[in-house]
DNA sequence: TCCCCCCTAAACATAT
DNA sequence: GATATGTTTAGGGGGG
């Protein structure tokens, strides 16, 4: 759904944005084409002629000038990763779901660009922002149009009235100040544009990177000439013109009456529009089969200019995109300001994300996330895009595609990535990517008796987990499976009734590849319970040589953390296993733990399996100084309410 | 391909 | 009888 949506969206917005801005500096010189057809001059026309013979030299450098900002822009686009031109041509194909486009920023399409823009990434407010941009520039392009509108009139006007008074040998001069003229009002319009840019500038819609121009307009303009872009321009229209005397419908008109008619408007989308510069080059090393040509440079022209549009699009989107990253960022750090460690990576919370960087990570804690992201069945998709950047992140993580954290997802989460993500699933509709047994087991040892009610556990759900406020008979129901199909999950009758308590020792036998039949499993599994709680100096420093992130910075820095991070820490036992079991053993900080925060095992000694389960006890225990923080969610709620 | 894990759905039983 | 709570089975997807 949010895909195929987010495309079309995306498809459409690119569309729009194109058709808006190639509209509006195709169309003008279509129009204006038509009008010239009325009002051509042929003494005006004699004297461009002449005009362009002398001009020819500077008309090969303003090419050169065109050309080479053509490349230079190109080459940013590649080097901003960007673009690819021929997938811009191919508009359907570019269905790539957000997800991947974001795993691969560097094949990322103009239309995907906006397509993240325009669902995920941006906030309504930054839309608007752009928005307001695309149309500021809009309205600067109508402007500068109207202005060369107003000119061409005034200009075939003198003509007309030229061309009546007679033919005078002093055409020619006439016809030079006319070019004078022309000039000084390319100079205005230049003017104009510059005004308009450095409004858009002040008002910070426009960011005009150092070593790239904002607007591929700007270099035009600033680089070349009135007299180099009437020339490109004449270029250009001398294609256009050829393609219509030779073959179209349009009234056919003198070459040099086009020339000299449209100029003005050529001009304008020159300027505007830089792309005509490329046509320019084609166009003009091939006078004698101009016809044959030039309607294959016609075609190129446009579609050069709608490329050209495009990729200021894409120019602008990306300008976009950096600032609302920083914003992002901003906000997220201003967040999580204590929790979130610098450390932390500056991409989205995206869980999936930041597993997949580090596969060292990975190695040091194979468990590290608790347990399979939970496949996101067909609620799951983000209803409510969250933030912007863990949209991305849930397309990733909680993709349409069923996924569980393997091994390979199992790689740390970076601390931040918690944090935010915890504030973040409270908020957003995005399957939490743990299962429900690690999800449930937490729920328990964040109670403060590590034992929940069947109606506590959903309420411990539905409060930390926008997901799981919807569907509730869904996951529900998969709760009460869980509860029951896993041994983990001890039923204990107790005076309030029946209540959940977990069994650690089988919750880590569920993982008998990376834990079991280890001794030291117990051991690791108290170690990495003692890690939730506010701890001890040596214990992180252990943990932060082990590189697992994870405990070191994220829950141990955030209480809040707490409930995810204990949860995950269950699963990361294994990891801890793996990788530094001895020093998890060895840390003080266990014992101290274990001494300050008795378990207390409720009244029940729940199996035969609790028996040895002391250690789920002790490890719930020590979770206690999280519970603190925690216990604002357990408190409320916890105690049957919620539905 | 097999096995395991997980998720979802559903039927059924029991208790309140 | 309705609802909540538990239990069990079946089917499917993903990953090792």
């Amino acid at each position: 759904m949010m895909q195929e949506s987010g495309t079309e969206t995306k498809s459409n917005g690119s569309a729009i944005q194109n058709g808006s801005s190639g509209g509006n500096h195709l169309l003008p010189c279509a129009s204006l084409r038509e009008g010239r057809s009325n009002g051509e001059t042929p003494a005006a026309d004699a004297g461009a002629a002449e005009l362009a013979h002398v001009q020819q030299q500077q008309q090969q450098q303003a090419l050169q000038v065109a050309r080479q900002l053509l490349l230079q822009q190109q080459q940013q686009q590649q080097v901003s990763g960007l673009k690819s031109p021929k997938r811009n041509d191919k508009q359907p194909a570019l269905q790539v779901p957000v997800s991947v486009a974001m795993m691969t920023p560097q094949v990322i399409t103009p239309q995907q660009m906006q397509q993240i823009l325009q669902q995920q990434v941006l906030s309504p407010q930054q839309l608007q922002v752009l928005l307001q941009q695309q149309q500021a520039l809009m309205l600067q392009q109508q402007q500068l149009q109207e202005f060369y509108k107003k000119q061409q009139e005034q200009l075939q006007l003198q003509l007309l009235q030229q061309q009546h008074a007679g033919k005078q040998p002093k055409e020619q001069q006439q016809v030079a100040t006319q070019q004078l003229a022309f000039q000084q009002q390319l100079l205005q319009m230049q003017q104009l544009q510059q005004q308009h840019l450095l409004s858009l500038q002040r008002q910070g819609l426009l960011t005009i990177q150092p070593g790239q121009p904002a607007l591929p307009l700007q270099p035009l303009a600033q680089g070349m000439i009135p007299t180099e872009l009437q020339q490109l321009w004449k270029e250009v229209t001398s294609a256009h013109s050829a393609e219509e005397s030779t073959g179209s419908n349009h009234s056919s008109l003198d070459l040099t009456t086009t020339c000299v008619s449209s100029s003005a408007p050529s001009k304008t989308s020159l300027i505007m529009n830089p792309h005509a510069s490329t046509n320019g080059q084609l166009s003009v090393h091939t006078p004698k089969r101009e016809r044959h040509l030039n309607s294959e440079h016609a075609l190129d022209d446009r579609s050069t200019a709608q490329c050209r549009v495009q990729m200021q699009v894409v120019q602008q989107l990306e300008l976009q995109l950096a600032k609302d990253k920083e914003r992002l960022q901003a906000m997220m750090t201003h967040l999580h300001v204590k929790s979130t460690e610098p450390k932390a990576a500056p991409q989205p919370l995206n869980l999936v994300s930041s597993v997949t960087l580090s596969k060292s990570a990975s190695e040091a804690s194979p468990q590290s996330l608790p347990h399979t992201p939970t496949t996101p069945t067909a609620p799951i998709t983000p209803v409510t895009q969250g933030p912007s950047v863990i949209t991305t992140t849930s397309m990733h993580t909680v993709g349409p595609i069923r996924r569980r954290y393997s091994d390979k997802y199992n790689v740390p989460i970076s601390s931040a990535d918690i944090a935010q993500n915890q504030e973040f699933y409270k908020n957003a509709e995005v399957r939490p990517p743990f299962t429900y047994a690690s999800l449930i087991r937490q729920a328990i040892l964040e109670s403060p008796e590590k034992q929940l009610t069947l109606n506590e556990i959903y309420n411990w759900f539905t409060r930390m987990f926008a997901y799981f406020r919807r569907n509730a008979a869904t996951w529900k129901n998969a709760v009460r499976h869980n509860l029951s199909l896993h041994k983990c999950f001890v039923r204990v009758e107790n005076v309030k009734g029946a209540v959940w308590t977990v069994d650690e020792v089988e919750f880590q036998k569920r993982r008998p590849q990376k834990i079991s039949g280890n001794p030291s499993l117990i051991k690791n599994m108290q170690s990495s319970h003692a890690y939730c709680t506010p701890l001890n100096a040596a214990l992180q420093a252990s943990m932060a040589e082990n590189s697992i992130p994870l405990y070191t910075t994220a829950s141990m820095g955030n209480p809040t953390l707490g409930n995810l991070a204990s949860a995950i820490r269950e699963e990361l036992n294994g990891a801890m296993e793996h990788t530094n079991s001895n020093e998890s053993d060895s840390s003080p900080g266990r014992s101290p733990m274990q001494a300050v925060h008795p378990v207390h095992v409720k009244e029940e000694p729940l199996d035969p399996e609790e028996a040895e389960g002391p250690l789920s006890l002790v490890t719930t225990a020590n979770h206690s100084p999280d519970f603190d923080h925690d216990r604002d969610y357990e408190d409320e709620p916890v105690n049957e309410d919620m539905e």
